[in-house]
DNA sequence: TAGTGGTCTAGACCACGGC
DNA sequence: CCGTGGTCTAGACCACTAT
């Protein structure tokens, strides 16, 4: 009985998250699914490769066929506190011996800022922006690494002009809050996105695991004064890492709560 | 003269980033680029699979050919508290008014609980456990949904019961406080994870979309007396959604701060 | 060296939707 | 209607690596 190459994909999925598949187990090569159901070879390797896109086999080459992922299920954990040591701010113990990853990507540059960030900084998208682009990483682990792209607002650029060139000690934080003699604050959001081929490499990605993605925004002054000087793009492997926070009680969720009064068949999102 | 579909794709990456073709803008279309680049016809679809694959691209159907996507810039945002109403807890005013989307995977079931959930929970990979699954969203804005699996400890199953079944007004948290007779506390963590196609059906989640997962532990008792009772896995399209949060001033990073003394080619992550 | 997956060509046929 | 992309078959050839 021929099927398709969704329909194959499926049946293997089934098994591999009942747990009949374990990882490092082996799935049916191409050449077995092909005859199995009665499909062209490249049906059936369009099968597998569904499943690598989702994350969930690979190929390792060679004859070794194509295995269920092993999946990391700890990971490195980013607070959201920032510190302080000798070499200037970092963002928290995971990373405070983190150091610079020579030849990838570093650069200095004026480029079209892309729309979101533009947004942040709240300039029209796709003006050339001063754009400084570095690899970060755990020097004895080096699969924890990330892409920071910090975008400068151009206000800030032309008050505080050394941020073109070398930032010196402390980086561009330092020197802007020797400019402004007032501490800059930074609130941190966070999505998911998908990587491109180069950041893939950079960041050793495996086919089918996406990036997490923190848009770090660092400000001078408050409220409606508050001034945007700079947009960091921070990006990782969202596999290996996470960011965790407390939930904090507001309102009328300060414990002792009153019990609930609604109409049941209206409940809304409570599990 | 004949060339890959990498570079193909390598090509209009380019442009896309460059600017030079706009969201909405229509790509080549694949006998156009199998002629331009002197290559089969699936090749040239295996450069514009890729392009879709990285969320760049969409092929709307019909003879509208593919186009560079819209992609959004604007969030709704999560915040990091937890809320009360009428009909029991919420997580912030962006979810008070969201509401179970019928017929969309919703399930009580037992089932084996994946290792990350697992290594929450503090069980053993694989074992069977109570699952409360369902998708929320908000009525008027019917893109903006989550799924919510809610894996709960065999140990609070035992104690109540009706964890099982209709679990009434205020739903398991509730029901959870009022056994126990004290506040849960919670915390989250947040990833990124890639959908399987059951996820992106429901997601309403285009192709090279990944999603935004949110890891939520809800435990009874403080420090060692701390009792995991229900790990809830919430994901949501990466490309809608964010958490933002404030960073906060640690140590010495505290307000004055001291200048750094380091020495410069040591210099870390800053940027 | 043998067996695995990866890529490309070539061509048939189908589904969709704007014209 | 007809041009677009989508899927499947068929076969050639290459790259890698465990045996």
């Amino acid at each position: 009985m021929p099927s398709t190459a969704d329909e194959i994909a499926a049946n293997l999925r089934t098994q591999i998250q009942r747990g009949e598949l374990q990882p490092g187990d082996r799935l049916p090569g191409i050449e077995t699914l092909a005859e199995r159901y009665s499909v062209n070879r490249q049906t059936a390797r369009q099968a597998l490769n569904q499943l690598k896109a989702e994350g969930l086999a690979e190929s390792p080459g060679g004859r070794a066929g194509t295995i269920v992922r092993q999946r990391p299920t700890t990971r490195l954990v980013r607070s959201r506190n920032i510190e302080r040591d000798h070499l200037g701010y970092y963002s928290g113990p995971t990373v405070q011996h983190w150091r610079t990853i020579q030849g990838l990507g570093l650069a200095i540059d004026t480029r079209p800022v892309p729309a979101d960030v533009a947004e942040l900084l709240g300039i029209t998208p796709g003006t050339l922006v001063l754009l400084r682009e570095r690899a970060n990483g755990d020097p004895e682990q080096p699969q924890y690494r990330q892409l920071a792209a910090s975008w400068f607002h151009p206000d800030i650029v032309e008050d505080v002009p050394v941020l073109a060139g070398g930032t010196g000690l402390g980086g561009s934080y330092d020197r802007i809050e020797e400019w402004a003699q007032q501490p800059l604050q930074w609130e941190e959001e966070v999505t998911a996105a998908t990587p491109n081929p180069a950041e893939a490499e950079t960041l050793l990605l495996p086919p089918g695991v996406p990036m997490l993605r923190i848009l770090r925004v660092a400000s001078l002054g408050r409220g409606s004064k508050a001034r945007v000087v700079e947009v960091q793009d921070i990006r990782m492997s969202g596999e290996l890492f996470s960011v965790r926070y407390p939930l904090q009680r507001r309102g009328a969720a300060r414990w002792p709560v009153q019990p609930s009064t609604g109409d049941y068949y209206s409940a809304g999102s409570q599990p």
